[in-house]
DNA sequence: CGGGCGATGTCAGCTACTGCCATCAATATA
DNA sequence: TATATTGATGGCAGTAGCTGACATCGCCCG
């Protein structure tokens, strides 16, 4: 199944509806194509039929352009965290978070394996993977203090829920097992708290 | 206690000792007195007495001067896990483990203090940070599966000290407070069981 | 119909980084 | 002692990511 091509070039003329999620496909299919490096601004913008200096008014960098989705996902994450009933502990509130994470996440698996293929194969995008990851911490971490976890529980906890949400995605990625995702999550939350507790 | 600033430019002919060394100090005076971002290679080169291709054959970029100390402190690492007692428990190891780092990190606070401060200032500092810690936690991985931990559990279980470092490490920067580096790491850990035991 | 306004184009420029070759100094070798 | 070799450095040109300044275009609003 090969994705369409879509080619736009100098014919279009400006005011094209929807610059900004062009330029995201044209990158990904490049990106896909050729390989990051490989890939200049200016040829995704030509393929977008837009120019370089276009791309960099809506993604800050060559690499925000794979990362779109990392707001939408962390906002989901510090709503569920905020959701989950009073009584629960923070490792519960945290659970809830990844569970809702997996659940968004594996709508799209072949899509999200493309975007992880291409990610991994390059060192630059695992530094903005890790920075973005780094930055769920944080919102987890905030979101947890704001239920009155203190300080640095709060951190641990939501750290540790970042680890197991990179176990978790990573099993997710490269096995071909028929594990859903939200499971995953939750198997290596349990082996966590297995690993933890052993000593 | 200001840091002796050392000038060497043009007047220095070639072959003058320890070109990388020079290069590191140069680069930190300048990324403290200017910022990161502030600074060029050139610069840095200049005040090192060299040239700017030099200082790209010494390092990959301009943020690797930064993280020269990397390399060794996973060397410790690994050791530290691969020389624990047979009988010792995943955990136990990674304690070992920071146990180790935090004693040799703790020796020289105010330098470590001072770079610290550099990175969090810059996020492109702050990813290359990251990155080194994902591959500390990678090779810690290793070291435990090496002993004979089997795939998941050494993954989170690496994945969890590094994040039991990572807020040791912070709490040991920003608070001015007594507790010693391998305390902290220890209490952190403790708190990570605390927190994973609680559900 | 005209003027404001936001999105885009154009262009010049800086800087990080690389490849290629020349040059230098120390060391090995004849 | 003279010379070849070698490793580190300099010099230079070039690419590409990214930015600032300004012009231009199309839409909307009065």
């Amino acid at each position: 199944m090969s994705a369409a091509v879509i080619e736009y070039d100098q014919a279009m003329g400006r005011w094209e509806p929807n610059a900004r999620g062009r330029l995201e496909q044209a990158a990904l299919e490049l990106y896909v194509l050729r390989g990051f490096e490989q890939t200049t601004v200016a040829e995704i913008a030509q393929q977008a039929g837009l120019t370089e200096r276009t791309f960099f008014r809506h993604f800050a960098d060559k690499r925000e352009v794979l990362f779109q989705g990392a707001a939408s996902l962390q906002e989901l994450l510090v709503n569920t965290v905020a959701g989950v009933p009073d009584s629960s502990t923070p490792i519960d509130a945290i659970a809830a978070a990844l569970d809702a994470a997996g659940t968004r996440l594996g709508e799209r698996r072949e899509s999200a394996r493309q975007r992880q293929t291409v990610i991994t194969a390059n060192p630059e995008l695992r530094e903005r993977e890790l920075i973005k990851l780094a930055a769920l911490a944080s919102a987890l971490a905030n979101a947890l203090r704001a239920r009155g976890v203190s300080d640095p529980t709060a951190g641990l906890a939501a750290e540790a829920g970042i680890a197991v949400f990179k176990i978790a995605f990573e099993r997710w990625v490269d096995e071909s097992n028929q594990r859903d995702l939200p499971r995953l999550m939750r198997e290596s939350l349990d082996e966590l708290r297995a690993v933890t507790a052993g000593s």
